[in-house]
DNA sequence: GTCAATGGTTTTGTATACAAAAATACGCTT
DNA sequence: AAGCGTATTTTTGTATACAAAACCATTGAC
């Protein structure tokens, strides 16, 4: 709360209403928040401007910026959208991707193994977030990686909630295994298939997303 | 130019670059521009903001406002991410499309139709707005849906140089009965494979681009 | 001749002041 | 007492003023 650069101030904001101290539907008032922040209500508006353009909050006109959490539906058609942009790297990883950028990947895979090994989920999930990242990228699309990345940054809350489910993690890894051996043996439509399975929530990954939501919801409200 | 919302001020510098009055890489002047819109400097930076969540400047702290036009591969890039957005909402709409929604889908297609009877090009392209929409909202996915509406938005100025080319028209208004056909039947396959064909740019169409884009260009340079 | 330092100028970032619109409260009528 | 119209108060949107950073050109040193 010290120092105070755009960016600085959209992420604070980000803070307070990812921490429940906001919740869905309020209006964020312009003189309070500047206030608590300690800047006028000019560089205030600049970061609403930020979030309403990542879709956390929705700017009407004459009326201000209102907190827009995703609900349950909305989150599961961005998981949906999610899977498919992921499965869409992997089809055209699979016929583009360099040797180079195969074994960075493959690196990424070992130390996902390497994490779940020593069941230390907090490094799990970092590298995990480094084996996506090197699938986009390998795409060869830079703007499907720039659009993947936006989404999984979005998501990101979420996903690490998921993550906690007993036995999601070991099985997160057999998919990687399986995504991987598709893009080496150059078979894109099964790695677009296991990328499809591995990100979209379905089945009883959904009731256990629904659980797991239901208790964060609760905690914030 | 007499009208000064928020939204329009960014309309009316977006048409400034597309037309080409600002060349690639061009700093934006705020004083400048704030007199030639007869607004002062605060509203045009927040228009500055939301241009450069559409991607079209990038805003660099405390150098300025800077347009980034999209190249010849990025365009590429963008249509092949935009094919298979809609592919997918195809794909979803043949599924979970309801009688009323395709009702209202076939009155698109037809509308497209008559403006191509009367080789009314400006209406076609307005009535193939309208097919697209509604059929982004068919997906059922309500955030596929705005996803899709956003990157369509982006990419309007360079569809619209796409669709001058001779005979494209036609074409157009037959991928359109193809699409429609295979949702009505139901089949997700056919409608995504229809759809990422009509939206992609392949082939002689890759040409057709290359071609209209280098005109455009030296317009702008 | 090239490079670095320094002063002046431009330009961005932010605070504040003011105008217009929306929200709210109050009183009046029925 | 309920509903409507009006006055008051918030609150947003915009202009302007000012501070700080970046830019630029001139000058001086090596």
């Amino acid at each position: 709360m010290e120092r105070r650069t755009a960016d600085s101030l959209r992420d604070g904001i980000e803070q307070l209403i990812v921490s429940g101290e906001f919740g869905n539907g309020e209006r964020l008032d312009e003189v309070r928040l500047a206030a608590r922040f300690g800047v006028s209500r000019t560089p205030l508006r600049e970061a609403f401007q930020m979030l309403a353009a990542s879709g956390l909050v929705e700017l009407i006109p004459r009326r201000g910026a209102f907190v827009r959490l995703p609900d349950l539906v909305a989150m599961f058609e961005m998981f949906e959208v999610m899977a498919e942009l992921e499965a869409m790297c992997g089809r055209l990883a699979a016929r583009r991707v360099t040797p180079a950028m195969l074994a960075d990947i493959k690196a990424a895979a070992a130390a996902c193994e390497a994490a779940l090994e020593e069941g230390d989920s907090d490094r799990y999930y970092r590298e995990n977030g480094v084996f996506h990242h090197l699938l986009y990228a390998a795409s060869g699309n830079g703007f499907l990686a720039e659009e993947a990345e936006r989404l999984h940054r979005r998501l990101k809350p979420f996903r690490r909630m998921q993550l906690r489910v007993r036995g999601r993690m070991r099985q997160s890894m057999a998919e990687h295994r399986d995504i991987l051996q598709a893009i080496e043996d150059g078979d894109g439509a099964r790695a677009a298939d296991a990328l499809r399975g591995h990100v979209a929530i379905q089945g009883e990954r959904f009731n256990d997303l629904m659980a797991s939501y239901d208790i964060a919801q609760r905690r914030a409200g």
